[in-house]
DNA sequence: GAAGATAGTGTTATAATATAACAAATTATT
DNA sequence: AATAATTTGTTATATTATAACACTATCTTC
């Protein structure tokens, strides 16, 4: 991002804003028909504010669910965190931070 | 499976040949046109022999790159293993048993 | 070894997830 | 203001995965 205060854009907000109301995991198809009424009609509008928020650590994808949450804290790694997700129900839960580097000192990555 | 030997189906077979030939990172169209030759001509016939790869654990998927790979060794937690992949050819290395021991202690999974 | 149960197969169609490509609009930098 | 860089809106299409259904093969048990 090159604004002027390195500021969320329009389009970045809407979604960020409706992930981090959700509470658990949304799919980006789910994301697109919740906000449409703001504005965003199309699958590019949403992956692309997906991709720029995940860059910025604000939002993981959860791969195994093709879904996306908030990120509950600012990571030690924004690309390597990890969750527990609930097998019947999808509630997922972020490891700690502290959980984390144990993790990454036991695989010495 | 209640083949008498619980022994893989010839789908199954195939498909498991492929993966462990591969020696990396398969997608599933890939394996459908690779076997093809072999009487495997829809998409059902592959994800379903993978379906069944994976809940006798020869095969994990991986999520992040909708592709799969044959189980390096009999892993701890069939369902639970956990993957270091280069970010640009995306070779895969399986983590250790002994490293996934440790980490379950860490999260106290 | 026949009867019923379970699992696997072949097939068509379609659902769900994600990206390519390009023109127009906006914002930042000089 | 001129230029560059980024973001947006849009259409089309690629990729990944499953539903549904009729049929076949195998297992279990009696």
């Amino acid at each position: 991002m090159k604004n002027k205060k390195n500021e969320l854009t329009k389009n970045q907000k809407i979604v960020l804003d409706f992930i981090q109301k959700s509470n658990k995991p949304v799919k980006a198809y789910s994301i697109l028909s919740s906000v449409s009424k703001k504005g965003l009609k199309a699958p590019p509008q949403v992956y692309r504010a997906l991709e720029k928020l995940i860059e910025v650590g604000e939002v993981h994808k959860i791969e195994s669910l093709n879904s996306f949450v908030a990120c509950n804290s600012k990571c030690i790694e924004p690309n390597g965190t990890i969750f527990s997700i609930c097998k019947s129900c999808d509630q997922t839960t972020e490891v700690s931070n502290a959980d984390l580097a144990n993790f990454y000192q036991v695989l010495r990555i």
